[in-house]
DNA sequence: ATGTAAGCGAGACGGTACGTCGTGTCTTGTT
DNA sequence: AACAAGACACGACGTACCGTCTCGCTTACAT
């Protein structure tokens, strides 16, 4: 077996990327998105910041959210963790817990801006729609077939519809701010889709 | 006493509000939506359009959203016949069939595209909750009391959560579109909010 | 008779051009020009200079050395006066010398600049030849004719080789600067001019 | 001594200039040249079209008319022939037919925009000025001088005011385009070069 | 034969200016 | 005083080149 046989090996030509210049740009978005918020987010703004030039932040991302994606990505890292209490309801409770917990905070108004681009900007909903929306529906729809598995609910049950029974009124509150993301909201939703998920055994 | 001495009757000095350039605004922004998509929209494109000076578009509105929203209002303006059928499960088929067969037109992306704006622009953002998420969740609330008065659902439900377990789902299948408004749809959300308001009774 | 027949009365719709951005831009590029030449000017540069939108500069001119071309112009009108003294000898020398005299001063370096983008600016250069080249010709041939018509000079001699042979040197002289513009190489200009249009008589 | 220890002898070491990259230059930009203008060339596009690395272009020429007038400098290393017929007059009418002629074709215009560049890039200009300016005028110089030492034209006259009275008008004309360099212009011009070499004597 | 130094292609980098677009305000004359 | 027209200051957009840099790879002389 031969190293330089392995594609992934062989070198692209040219310079390579700069992980300085795209750290410079990460810490920057981070800072100004502290500072003035979505909205104030430019990429002329962005580029001055991070002492970087237009034209290499245009290199690697097309758009605004693009780079507050990436940046939310790289925080949202360390939470992939995804434990198994052993039942259906704990483990619900405490994912859309921690999810409507980690929207209270500032990432909230980020994400809504975010699902606020996508509807505007259809190039960028492919993006964040895979990279947010699907991959958070497949981590609830996991916990949701463990629990079939373990007979906790229905096998038969739909679980594209009981994601979006989940989901539905969390990004509803969020978008609309008309009431709290808090744990009695979390427990009720989650009461709601045992309940769903069950009603053709009732 | 005469009536013209009379504050509210007291015509403004000068020339009044022009009927006619209100009507070229809201038919050319018609028009401008169906062509160009709500993308397309600008307070420039729309005064040129209608053949209206840009300060009189922001005599009257401050913003494109405004204007769209005003759109929507008028044309949402024959549908508010709510009918009373007597049963809260067939109330709420209607209710909530209508409002998805409603969105999944083309009123579904202006509608994305305000709520998209409202996230965007704190400014807009209060009127289109006032005009638009309220007045809806209270005709379905109405509903729902009606059924509670009638014995059809518990009376202590909390209805502020379940116009949260309806509107929501609609919401987020409306803003991700990953998967049809349609009368199945509806009915399961019927149900759910039955199965909800009942399960303290359970 | 009536006034507004008279389609230059008519005012154009719209508010009319600034006259005071006109002048910023004016002096702006006056200044810009003697502090850092005429390489050193840019839109961006003359719009920030004169506290005047881009946009504004772009409806009025094309490009930068069509603005240069109009400070240049301004700053020519005070000298049109062209002095007859009876003899094309002393009529001539007066326009070559004072024309080299001007060319030797800053103007020159301008002059030079624009005739460059001339070269390299297809839609400048008809601008140019126009408003500069021919315009100095023309003054040129009239002081000619003028003795031809006196018998100073052969009635049949080709003015536009002769103003050619003219401006030839000088604008030869001005873009290599191998030589000065002075008083001597003036006047034998003139002789040379005098001496090739009265050649055929000899 | 051995010759090795010469220092103009000592072969540099590493690699040594690549002529298949210097030959690719240059016709690459022949090509350009030819397919979009003097004005759509750039750095950037002639080392793409030959295939070459942007650092090898500045490692030879500084900018752009460099390696224009490069490649100018080769087209011309034919002509440089230049036959003494035994008189004046007829080697002037050919030496400036032949130039007028030359200039007449696509040369012609890039010979202008290379003067243009000349004026904007100082640099470039003593360049210019040096390898086609003044290598032009000795030519000719050193046919009026061929002239005067067979008495054919005064012995003390300016020959540097005579180059200038002859080059000026070529120059005005390819500058301006007013007037074709045609035969009839190029023997006017010996004709008055002559007549001004002798003037003194009449 | 081997080390080492320069030339090479590719292309990413920080910049600057480009010319355009839309914003929201203003200044006209007209109605 | 409200209107249509449109000029204005502003500022972001996305693009094009600039001239410099950092790669990995030749190439060819000097040991």
């Amino acid at each position: 077996m031969n190293a330089s046989s392995d594609p992934a090996a062989r070198a692209a030509p040219g310079r390579p990327r700069s992980r300085q210049a795209f750290e410079a740009v990460m810490s920057a978005t981070e800072t100004l998105l502290r500072a003035e918020g979505y909205r104030g987010l430019t990429m002329e703004g962005i580029a001055k910041a991070a002492g970087v030039g237009k034209p290499t932040l245009y290199r690697w991302w097309p758009n605004v959210p693009s780079i507050v994606m990436e940046v939310m990505k790289r925080q949202a890292e360390e939470e992939i963790a995804d434990s198994d209490s052993g039942s259906v309801r704990s483990d619900l409770i405490r994912f859309i817990g921690g999810t409507c917990e980690k929207l209270s905070g500032p990432s909230g108004e980020i994400m809504s801006s975010l699902m606020a681009e996508a509807q505007l900007n259809p190039e960028f909903a492919a993006a964040f729609r895979e990279e947010f929306i699907s991959a958070r529906r497949e981590r609830l729809i996991a916990i949701l077939r463990r629990g079939a598995a373990r007979g906790e609910l229905s096998e038969d049950a739909d679980m594209e519809w009981l994601a979006d029974l989940v989901y539905g009124p969390i990004w509803y509150r969020l978008l609309n701010g008309h009431a709290a993301l808090d744990e009695r909201f979390a427990s009720s939703l989650a009461e709601a889709v045992l309940l769903n998920a069950n009603k053709s055994a009732g």
